[in-house]
DNA sequence: GCTCGATATGTTTCGTCGTGCATATCGAAA
DNA sequence: TTTCGATATGCACGACGAAACATATCGAGC
């Protein structure tokens, strides 16, 4: 075998109004907006166009009752972006969603796993 | 609000060599295969294409040990599918997976859910 | 050994989604 | 008040995946 050849992936998303509120690439760009602080800089981070990441933010502020990413103009850096204390909280609850259906669904998996091919 | 506008989708994928040998999509399909008893069928009820179905029992039959779907040319009816053992047993292990799995979701659920918009 | 309906597979068309590029706009700081 | 870098937004192009269409192939039954 090269890698792992048997894996398994657990996609969750949170849904508005049926578009995605949070799932797996916004969580992700959340924690690279905090750590860049804009959302150009995210989006290069990310190698995603930064169209997309202002897609992705406009997505997640609207599907809460307060933005999770604020954004703002002006200043010597032009402006910038932030994650909001209830951007925090939502990641946290997030991520803790993740880690507990990905150990459940690993569990699970390791009885399905003798079932398919080795290579 | 017009029908649910919060709600959460969870998609569990196993993998074998990198591409899916059992998703949500794969494991509808091997019920309608069940109860439809050929591939073409099984199309047309899930209204998608047959040359889509294929595809999807070839990467299922490809994952395991063992073929999850059996096919057979010939006869009056010229032929047909029907899930073998295996795939039962396969499909009986994710069906669980996924109901544990949106059991734990839904459970964090209710404490997102708050904080997202109502509409 | 025909027949028939389903499997098996190639080719082409088409809709969708993301990217790339261009551009307008904003506002704190110098 | 001028500057500068980031936000905000429109639009054309291209990549990818699925559908649609076409067709070859199989083999139990009659």
């Amino acid at each position: 075998m090269t890698a792992t050849p048997n894996a398994f992936k657990i996609y969750i998303r949170l849904l508005h109004d049926c578009d995605i509120a949070l799932g797996p690439g916004k969580a992700d760009l959340l924690e690279a907006i905090e750590q860049h602080g804009s959302l150009s800089a995210a989006a290069k981070a990310m190698d995603i166009s930064y169209r997309r990441v202002w897609a992705m933010v406009e997505a997640m502020n609207n599907g809460f009752r307060e933005p999770l990413v604020a954004t703002a103009h002006g200043g010597a850096k032009g402006g910038g972006a932030s994650v909001t204390p209830l951007g925090h909280e939502v990641l946290r609850l997030y991520r803790t969603l993740q880690t507990e259906a990905n150990d459940l669904t690993l569990r699970h998996f390791e009885h399905i796993k003798p079932l398919m091919k080795a290579d």
